[in-house]
DNA sequence: CTTTAGACATTTTTT
DNA sequence: ATGTCTAAAG
């Protein structure tokens, strides 16, 4: 297989010369090179975290249309996130310019989109089908549970998604469920009769949930073979990112279409033998042979197997595809060897794993900086000076984040962010496509572009309220059922549902305005929609159905919000419209329902990024903030019943720790407030997999609990226990035993805690040089006011804490 | 049909 | 502590 390069000089526009990606291959270690250079059928690359896997595989896409060994319509390169995807695309394009138009770089989910699209009508759907997103779903499934009287047998709502959503993902439906079940348990019909009307309705409503859209695209390569072979002989070279979060689904449709043409059922790994071992240089034009395959992966970051992600998967590429390449990357290009450390002694003590040892040769750096607060609010006003710290010594706020296990920490942070001035963004998080608003104006576009979906219609029947209510609705769904048309169409027919003539009014005047925006929209057949009809829709829709009246005249203030987010969304179909000149109303929906966060625009704009853990992968930055590293939250007291839960929850932290290039900040605090009551709580046992000596303490959870000053200084670890070479071992002494029975002291006397409702100083006049007294911080003087009016903020130097910036507006001072 | 008060669960992570 | 859901009143 070694002389597989050379058809790759020959096959190259400049024959004499130097091989035609040579600039390619600059600046890029052995491995690195082999991994972009190999071809072959199959190629396993072990990515350590950090160790240039992004660039590795964008140069190898970029080699591999440079060498005119591949044409950019037969590349698929799946990501995880539109965002990786973006990211993908933009570097190829750096690499290569123009001649990278025309790849699929997507995300599983998108990928499978274009191919229902362009399928659907094989099986029972139309091109214009809509994508339920888990909120729709969970909606729908609520209604059947409730229809089947589900609770009666213990069946929840949410209970039920998460099986429907894990059997899915594992390729079953309804029918083999109820094969292997054990069908004499009641709640076990119930729950297949629910799961099986669920999948009926979805095909009533002509939509696909997230995980139809893997699973469905799998079930239609398997039934028309001849479809299938369309796509494995148009995409040539699949490359698939993170595949250790793949699920078994996903992991399907890439055996599908990397399955030789013309196979139909055929095991795949005969198939793949036999053309593998015929001719090996399968995958560049050849037709017929299997496509060639390129995974990237690190078992050591999965943390997704609680929504099915397999790490057998990458654990058994090898078997899966024999005669696969294994291409490892170990050289580590991001962090100081001190943070590497770190991570190497957490992640070691993950059994069951292949030993893998991330090194640098750029030094040690500085050392690891822990803090324990005394409540959240203590902790985060760490976080908050220490940024105001680096930002003075020259660090980009940008270059910064703060990540948690789960998103209701971001709140604390919010609070002190905001207090102290720090800019920030919040990754993730509460949606912007969730709130109420935005669902009920896309349920709006919906109903236009796919009356079938009735789930759509009914959420915006009485939004705004028209009057029309339970009974109304049900009346319309049994008109519909009984005539056979859809509910959408029920509305046309007002006079028949026999309801009063104050309710048939509104529905008939709903039903012209869907009527009018879907002449707008969709014109009739042959005419294109102007790309302004997406943005002329909505207005029209909004406007006309008095949604936006009712807004304006209610009195609660959140409806001022609420019109602002609408304006926003317009603007987004305006900016669709932009990059999608022929993008229709159907298109946009599914952008929106695919492409979770729009957020991504200002990743320069001098923000600190909070986010999630599990957002955090595949991000990088140059001071790192790990917060809540604390026992039953990292890890998740949810995830020790779980098999491999602790383990993932190691890797989680490990993901958060090789995020960080220079500074890694861990920290923790004493007490959580949690459910509206303060509990104690205790360092994570992670804490401890970290070598002491890594650690420096600015206040250890010794220094905290407050039994005995000098015994706890011992938590200080660094340098004081120099015959340890540090790992393994009860360094902390017994500071990690719980915290003393006794109740937390007086909450009142924590710094900084939050007053519950939100103070306001008015126009409170500050300038240079004016004293003042903070509730928390003490005395100072004020250096300096920036900023106008609400988001005024003084620069204040205080006799005991030293420099802070303090929100003008809401901070607790007097000036004296 | 709408409003309201009180019960209730919520906080693991995401396409 | 906060937001969502349910039941009863208007």
């Amino acid at each position: 297989m070694t002389d597989a390069s050379t058809p790759l000089i020959v096959g190259g526009p400049a024959p004499s010369d130097a091989r035609p990606d040579a600039d390619l291959l600059q600046g890029l270690n052995g491995p690195q090179r082999e991994a972009v250079t190999y071809r072959g059928q199959a190629l396993l690359i072990v990515a350590g975290a950090g160790s240039g896997k992004t660039s590795v595989l964008t140069r190898r896409i970029a080699s591999l249309l440079r060498t005119r060994e591949a044409y950019p319509s037969q590349i698929l390169a799946i990501t995880f996130t539109n965002k990786a995807a973006g990211e993908m695309r933009e570097r190829v394009h750096q690499l290569i310019g123009q001649k990278a138009d025309g790849m699929w770089i997507s995300t599983f989910h998108s990928a499978c989109v274009r191919i229902l699209r362009r399928e659907a009508e094989q099986f029972g759907f139309t091109k214009a089908f809509t994508i339920y997103d888990s909120g729709d779903s969970r909606a729908l499934i609520k209604r059947l549970v409730k229809e089947h009287e589900g609770d009666s047998f213990g069946l929840t709502p949410a209970g039920t998604q998460s099986r429907i959503s894990k059997l899915k993902n594992e390729l079953a439906d309804a029918e083999s469920y109820a094969r292997s079940a054990n069908m004499s348990d009641p709640a076990e019909r119930v729950f297949v009769e629910i799961f099986s009307s669920y999948q009926r309705e979805l095909q009533r409503a002509n939509a696909f949930d997230f995980d139809d859209l893997i699973a469905q695209t799998v079930y239609l390569f398997r039934a028309f073979p001849q479809v299938a072979d369309v796509y494995r002989k148009r995409f040539r070279h699949i490359l698939v990112d993170e595949y250790q979060d793949t699920n078994h689904a996903q992991y399907a449709l890439i055996h599908e279409l990397t399955r030789p043409v013309g196979s139909d059922a055929e095991p795949f790994s005969v198939g793949g033998m036999m053309i593998f071992e015929a001719d090996p240089s399968t995958g560049s034009g050849t037709e017929g042979g299997p496509a060639s395959l390129t995974v990237v992966g690190d078992s050591d970051q999965s943390i997704y197997a609680f929504r099915g992600a397999d790490i057998r998967n990458i654990s058994e590429f090898e078997r899966d595809y024999p005669g696969a390449k294994v291409v490892l990357l170990e050289q580590n290009y991001r962090s100081t060897q001190n943070i590497l450390s770190a991570a190497n002694a957490v992640i070691a003590n993950n059994f069951d794993r292949k030993d893998k040892k991330l090194w640098t040769d750029v030094g040690a750096g500085d050392p690891i900086i822990g803090f324990t607060g005394y409540s959240q609010h203590d902790e985060a006003q760490f976080v908050a000076d220490e940024i105001e710290s680096l930002h003075r010594r020259g660090i980009d706020y940008s270059g910064m984040a703060v990540f948690y296990r789960t998103n209701s920490q971001s709140r604390a942070l919010e609070e002190i962010f905001i207090r102290s001035a720090v800019p920030y963004k919040i990754m993730g998080g509460t949606k912007f496509y969730e709130r109420a608003e935005i669902k009920d104006a896309l349920a709006y576009l919906v109903a236009v572009a796919n009356p079938a979906d009735g789930m759509a219609v009914r959420r915006i029947l009485n939004r705004p309220r028209r009057g029309i209510g339970d009974v109304t609705e049900t009346a319309i769904a049994r008109y519909a059922a009984e005539h056979g048309i859809t509910f959408r169409d029920a509305l046309a027919n007002s006079a028949q549902l026999g309801v009063g003539p104050k309710l048939q009014k509104a529905i008939d005047q709903l039903d012209a305005v869907l009527t009018e925006a879907t002449a707008v929209m969709l014109p009739a057949s042959g005419e294109l929609a102007p790309s302004t009809s997406v943005t002329e829709g909505l207005t029209l829709l909004l406007t006309k159905s008095g949604y936006f009246d009712a807004l304006r005249a209610s009195k609660d203030p959140q409806d001022e919000a609420r019109l602002e987010n609408l304006d926003e969304l317009i603007a987004v179909t305006r900016e669709f419209a932009r990059n999608n000149p022929d993008g229709t109303v159907i298109d946009f929906l599914t952008e929106v329902t695919l492409v979770a966060d729009a957020d991504d625009l200002d990743d320069a704009s001098g923000s600190v990024s909070l986010m999630t853990l599990h957002t955090a992968k595949g991000l990088e930055y140059d001071a790192v903030f790990l917060t809540g590293v604390e026992e039953d939250l990292l890890p998740h007291r949810i995830s020790a019943n779980e098999p491999g839960g602790p383990q993932e929850e190691r890797r989680l932290f490990y993901v958060g720790i090789t995020r960080a290039r220079k500074r890694l900040h861990v920290s923790l605090a004493m007490t959580r407030a949690q459910f509206g009551e303060v509990t104690v709580a205790m360092p994570s046992r992670f804490l401890q997999e970290i070598p002491g000596d890594l650690i420096d303490w600015r206040q250890s959870p010794g220094d905290v609990n407050g039994r005995g000053g000098s015994q706890s200084r011992a938590l200080n670890a660094r340098g004081r226990r120099p015959g340890q070479p540090g790992g393994g071992g009860n360094r902390y002494g017994d500071d990690l035993v719980p915290l003393p029975k006794r109740a937390p002291a007086d909450p009142s006397k924590f710094p900084n805690r939050i007053p519950a409702k939100v103070r306001d100083n008015g126009d409170m006049v500050l300038a240079a040089g004016d004293r003042i007294r903070h509730d928390d911080f003490g005395e100072g003087r004020v250096d300096a006011v920036t900023g106008e009016g609400a988001k005024r903020v003084a620069h204040v130097r205080f006799d005991t804490v030293g420099p802070k910036k303090l929100l003008v507006k809401i901070a607790p001072i007097a000036k004296l």
